[in-house]
DNA sequence: GTTTATGCAAATTCTTTGCAATACT
DNA sequence: AGTATTGCAAAGAATTTGCATAAAC
């Protein structure tokens, strides 16, 4: 299936590069400038996601996570997500980190997808 | 807020305990042999939750899975989920992981919760 | 001129809530 | 008796789908 080129592909896509962490799609929806439907906007980005351009990861709020972010490798036609996935309780932010995590399977299993998330307090919020 | 004891609360513990691995609700409800309501059954497990008697996980598909496994050191109020979970992509059952897994968080981060899902071919599935 | 993309409305799926009735202790 | 628990129905939230129209290539 050929993609072709539309302004909110092109919108949806300049707001994830400018954020640079994964958004839900509440928050995209309010950085977009023209009106573009909900419909639309989840089409884009799973289109984005089958295209390997960003990656996705649910949030222990049950919520999707939409990233395009400068730590991912993204070559052609993957997009490396196996990082974890760090959410402040209370900022909300999301983001990717860097840090490296290795895990042991136990004999015979095989790792595909990571979708990994911690909850905590960043370092801002720390205080709290 | 005192607990009571009932019939409906025993039966979806009972179920838990014999499975020993997260379950979703559809699982819990398929294996619940007298009648118990929906939202009952979601009030139950969130009591258990509350009370440190399982943990919960949400999963890449958006769901909440319950468990009460065996690996988890549960004393009266809390509950160890800091572990890894798996899911099958082709048998679709999860497991708690017993493997040790340790992150490095960046300066002034610090974790509370972990919800770390990994998906991927199982010891029975590899074939695939 | 094909075929992909969009908008609109409606449908799905999972989970929660309000409220009156019921059942523990 | 007093309060936690239930069932029912309905509400909510997030995401997806069908279908006709519009826009790329």
């Amino acid at each position: 299936m050929k993609r072709r080129n539309t302004e909110s592909k092109e919108e949806i896509l300049s707001i994830l590069n400018d954020y640079q962490s994964p958004m839900s799609y509440d928050m995209i929806a309010e950085r977009i400038s023209v009106s573009i439907d909900r419909a639309t906007v989840y089409r884009i980005l799973n289109r984005f996601q089958e295209d390997g351009l960003t990656h996705k990861v649910v949030g222990p709020d049950g919520k999707q996570y939409f990233a395009l972010c400068g730590d991912c490798e993204h070559s052609a036609h993957s997009h490396s997500h196996n990082h974890l996935h760090f959410q402040c309780l209370e900022c909300h932010k999301v983001e990717c980190l860097s840090e490296e995590f290795k895990v042991t399977l136990p004999k015979g299993y095989k790792a595909k997808y990571y979708n990994t998330f911690i909850t905590g307090y960043c370092k801002n919020c720390e205080a709290a």
